[in-house]
DNA sequence: ACGATATTACCGCTTTAGCAGTAATTACAT
DNA sequence: ATGTAATTACTGCTAAAGCGGTAATATCGT
């Protein structure tokens, strides 16, 4: 299970991969500094936008898996 | 790009797999139904622990991906 | 069509996330 | 060791997330 400590050391690892700082990062993203700090630090009561916000701008995309996501997809191809 | 509104068609999916209505998900969860109304509607501001709990009574589980997490996770095996 | 169940909407209320500003602490160069 | 930048900590404030209760729609089986 990944935890929100576990998001927090991603996103760390990928801010100094690219070279920026806290604050950068925040300016980066749109949001203000101490979530930035909150989040890599772990915090669960972040909101949702917030983290996205943040993951977008380090190109970090968002999965959801389980044994039913197959059968969610082939639901999505009868729209095409 | 998985959107707030993915979110909320794939954990629907699920729910209704699962045979649940939105106010037994949210106990299940130990949430309030609102917010399972909510997040099913694509709502984005909405906490990151109130979605995880919801994740998890409906086991799927997050997971991020980009080009650096393969490095990420060699970094993980130092520790082991 | 009817009744039962589920979903959606709205309501006050309480709690708190996010913010900028600032200060203190830590890390990292040279 | 000293100075510079980065991180962490704290504060007061505003906006809003989450909550249960209730009511209005919508959905579905029979």
């Amino acid at each position: 299970m990944l935890t929100t400590e576990d998001i927090g050391r991603i996103i760390r690892f990928h801010r100094k991969k690219a070279g920026l700082t806290q604050v950068q990062l925040a300016r980066l993203a749109g949001v203000g500094k101490t979530v930035v700090f909150d989040i890599e630090n772990g915090k669960e009561s972040v909101r949702l936008d917030t983290l996205m916000k943040i993951l977008a701008a380090l190109n970090i995309r968002i999965e959801l898996n389980s044994p039913l996501m197959a059968a969610f997809h082939e639901r999505d191809d009868e729209k095409s």
